[in-house]
DNA sequence: TCACGTTTTAAACGGTCGTTTTAAACAATC
DNA sequence: GATTGTTTAAAACGACCGTTTAAAACGTGA
């Protein structure tokens, strides 16, 4: 097995059980069993649990704010005076990227529920971590959003997006326990689609009121 | 000191460390210590740490439910076709009693983190102890929801709903972090209270579009 | 093939966890 | 005031945690 592959094993298994089960309750022997490596491979590759929580993160988030740092600058050069609704566009588009097989549903439902813990379980090192890496998108995508409605303050902006973000992350958290409690108040499944379906209007309506 | 004194001050401390840490994140020693009651007091008088988990959450949902049905039939009394609104306004109005001070608005803000925690981290045992216990006020809720709005379907009244909760319960769970945040970004504090402000008509638009 | 740096392995470390045990302190009853 | 049931106290239990160690296995260039 080449460094790759159990580097690669870690990281997938980490990040499958951080998503289900939230970091303090899943142990490295968790991870090092499922990953079907030994248990010193993680601090051996990675130094310690924290710096592998790091990792997870940083495997997906990477990529993803480089692809909407580029969206960005492609909508701004199409358009001088980019709407909300441009804004928002883009973020989808950069989110739902790939997903269009159930595989990739299911990797649109981890990252948002990683993204949930980044917010409600963070140990403080995560926070720093993601601040330090990742901020300067955030700000950029902010910055768009606040010259789109220049008549709005920053700070209700910032509380719209986050009540928005807050819908998301918890629906897409819950996703497996809100199935099934839907399943039992209606009798009728909802697909992930359905769900987003749904979502997506709802969040339209409270964004643009 | 007496046992009614042991078991609140044990109560009290777990729902203030549960609420900010979560629940494998707090040891029962964190517990104890912090109550000024022996280790062994939480086993001896709740039995377990998943007791002690239900204990904390029936204190404040019993209550609260048996409220909520309350003025649920008061509603229903002087309303025969109660609309979305009034429905609303009843779970605002249960939610926010006694939240007129800063002590209230603290209490609000534990409710809605412990349960956004029943939700994401809900170790099986707390989701059968709330179904078996709750289920019955909360199908109560919803049907009144769907009453109001007969044209929608109950999946869609789930959803919303759902997604409703989300924005609160995300905002709330992580209101410190999101108030630094802001503050980083606008360089502006946020209340509790403006936030609040702000996250009514928010959810207004969202669900009566 | 040998030597050497990298990776994997098995075992152990110290520490914290939830829980249990045993005895002491307390309160109420007769 | 002795007795009985309840509550508190201190200590220990075994289990699991993240991490470290030291040796074995592996791969590669000389």
């Amino acid at each position: 097995m080449s460094q790759a592959d159990t580097v690669t094993r870690i990281l997938d298994s980490a990040e499958e059980l951080f998503a289900e089960k939230g970091f303090a309750e899943t142990s490295l022997r968790m991870i090092t069993t499922r990953a079907k490596v030994n248990l010193a491979a993680v601090n051996y590759h990675f130094g310690s649990k924290k710096d592998l929580i790091q990792a997870v993160f940083a495997r997906f988030l990477s990529p993803f704010c480089t692809k909407l740092d580029r969206e960005l600058s492609v909508m701004a050069a199409a358009n001088s005076e980019p709407g909300l609704r441009d804004v928002l566009d883009v973020l989808a588009r950069t989110m739902l990227t790939g997903v269009n097989s159930t595989a990739g549903t299911r990797k649109l439902s981890v990252f948002m529920r990683l993204l949930g813990l980044a917010y409600t379980q963070a140990q403080g090192h995560l926070r720093r971590f993601l601040k330090e890496n990742y901020h300067q998108t955030y700000s950029r995508f902010i910055l768009y959003l606040r010259a789109a409605h220049p008549e709005l303050s920053p700070r209700e902006i910032f509380w719209r997006i986050h009540f928005a973000i807050g819908a998301c992350v918890f629906t897409m958290s819950s996703i497996e326990v809100l199935r099934e409690m839907s399943r039992a108040d209606t009798g009728e499944d909802s697909g992930v689609e359905d769900v987003m379906n749904q979502l997506i209007p709802f969040l339209a309506a409270a964004l643009e009121r």
